[in-house]
RNA sequence: CGGAGUGUGGCUCAGCUUGGUAGAGCGCUUGGUUUGGGACCAAGAUGUCGCAGGUUCAAAUCCUGUCACUCCGACCA
């Protein structure tokens, strides 16, 4: 059964049509993700927001120890000094760096920054530690917040402090850099599709949108509801450029001096955004399950009529015990209350249990992602939810996929482009000929910026949009958060 | 950093024009009745009106400053 039609589940969301930026502050607040602290700029990650964040750190973890990476856990603050070796990354990040000029009473002798990321304290720390190719390659990550003082902040997309994980990698040759660059970008790539049923368009940045200190900048572009892009993660390729300001050198098997080559990778707290704008809906937030701290909310109906909640904290056992995260509602609230809230939490199954229900050995099961209700019978009903569950990840994922296709364009001229733009929202495919003017002179013309460069390249015109030299590459342009 | 807007119980807001004992709804607490889409009845608790000055016999209200948040823009992994 479908849910009945234009009635609003669930009152007190602005509606996603009339007004975005206020439909996604109103999932925040409501699904109690985050909430402002006196801190300005900075964010209280709460429960229900944390629970997501540290199934995302679960995943991803497994994922980042599969390929050899272990943890470590770095210094917070960075001596002046430090920061200052590699020239492009100090000017790069130089604008948004706290600073720290006092401890206790006495000033100190030398400021020290708040990390706004930590590649000079992983090459401080490398030097040190490598000196072989034995030693090599050095795979190493830590989960940590990190500091840059934002201008402008929002919930999980920018704010001054936001924790994220950030992996630095040392390699005897440019050649495993790169491997290790694009392997990464990968694992955030199928994270994203098979975890948080996120599509992403996988591609390497400009010269204008690279990292600070990077040879080259790889990134992983979502598209949210609205036709906004989200960098969802980041994959660099240092080259021996830190290297050679921090002097990391190894030697290798015919007894010569080496500078070493590095990667950093990283994925934050800001993908939580991705997931409220991705699936989000006027309902409230809608979790993929694989991701979801609560995969199966049980409500017992009549749950003061004896036997009922025995039954509920029975079923929610069984299903425990078949590997499927499930909480009992059992608060003092009517049924169609804790419907409501579930909703608006993004649960993505419902599981109802009542008298009726328990006299014909049956539960009923609704899904979040579409309101479809089914009867199942209680006997074997671990299968039935582990299959529902894995049904509502693929059709999420399905969904993203059309929204992501049907609100991609090409343009091979620019009035082209804009006309697009002025009439739809997403990305536009077009043509560049590869220089900073041209770039420059679209985002003037157009309000869209490069969001990357796809590794699957297609040929659109011969010429770029721009400026008509002939084109280097296709680009995918677009508004970004 | 520029433009616009908002700060009054936990939340949403009224009150401000024209100064005179701090208001409503929701939520919360207790008891009871309820329960298949946001229940009902009864009794309660909760505020130095963002902060600091000023004007005044008297300021939520008028004046000045300041801070925070939201939206738009600029900037920005």
């Amino acid at each position: 059964m479908a849910k009945e039609e234009n009635k609003k589940m669930v009152e007190d969301i602005t509606s996603m049509d009339v007004d975005f930026a206020q439909w996604y502050t109103d999932i925040v607040k409501k699904a109690e993700l985050c909430d402002y602290s006196s801190m300005k700029g900075c964010i209280i990650l709460e429960p229900a927001g944390y629970a997501i964040w540290e199934m995302i750190q679960k995943d991803l973890d497994r994922r980042f120890k599969d390929t050899g990476v272990v943890n470590c856990a770095m210094p917070l603050f960075i001596p002046e000094g430090l920061l200052q070796k590699e020239k492009d990354h100090v000017e790069g990040f130089a604008p948004e760096v706290a600073w720290v000029t006092q401890g206790g009473l006495e000033p100190l002798q030398e400021k020290c920054c708040v990390r706004p990321t930590s590649e000079t304290l992983f090459c401080d720390y490398y030097a040190k530690k490598i000196h072989s190719y034995r030693d090599l390659p050095r795979l190493q990550n830590q989960w940590c917040s990190v500091v840059r003082w934002e201008k402008t902040t929002r919930p999980f997309l920018r704010s001054r402090e936001f924790w994220w994980q950030e992996g630095h990698t040392a390699h005897a040759t440019a050649e495993e850099a790169q491997a290790r660059t694009e392997q990464m970008l990968n694992i955030y790539a199928d994270f994203c599709e098979q975890d948080l049923a996120i599509p992403v368009v996988k591609g390497q940045k400009t010269e204008k949108e690279k990292f600070a200190g990077a040879i080259a900048t790889y990134t992983i572009e979502a598209l949210m509801h609205d036709g906004q892009a989200l960098q969802s993660g980041t994959s660099h390729n240092f080259g021996d450029g830190f290297a050679r300001a921090f002097n990391i050198q190894y030697t290798d098997k015919d007894n010569k001096l080496q500078y070493v080559h590095q990667t950093s990778w990283g994925m934050s707290t800001r993908i939580v955004g991705a997931i409220i704008m991705v699936h989000g809906d006027n309902e409230g937030l809608k979790l993929p399950p694989h991701i979801a701290p609560t995969q199966v909310v049980v409500c017992p109906i009549m749950m003061n009529k004896a036997g009922v909640l025995d039954k509920a904290n029975e079923l929610a056992d069984r299903l425990k015990a078949a590997g499927i995260r499930v909480k009992v509602d059992d608060r003092d609230k009517t049924p169609g209350f804790k419907f409501a809230d579930s909703e608006m939490r993004g649960t993505p199954v419902r599981l109802e249990i009542g008298p009726r229900d328990i006299e014909n050995g049956e539960a009923v099961l609704v899904r979040r992602d579409n309101h479809e209700k089914v009867v199942v019978k209680i006997d074997g009903i671990e299968k039935a939810v582990a299959d529902l569950l894995e049904d509502i990840q693929a059709s999420m994922l399905a969904k993203a996929k059309e929204h992501l296709e049907s609100h991609t364009f090409s343009a091979a001229t620019i009035d082209e482009m804009e006309k697009i733009l002025d009439e739809n929202t997403g990305f536009v495919k077009a043509m560049w000929c590869g220089c900073r003017e041209c770039e420059d002179a679209i985002k003037e013309k157009t309000g869209a910026t490069s969001r990357c460069m796809p590794f699957k390249q297609e040929h659109i015109a011969d010429t770029c949009i721009n400026c008509g030299k002939p084109a280097t590459k296709m680009v995918y342009w677009g508004r970004a958060y």
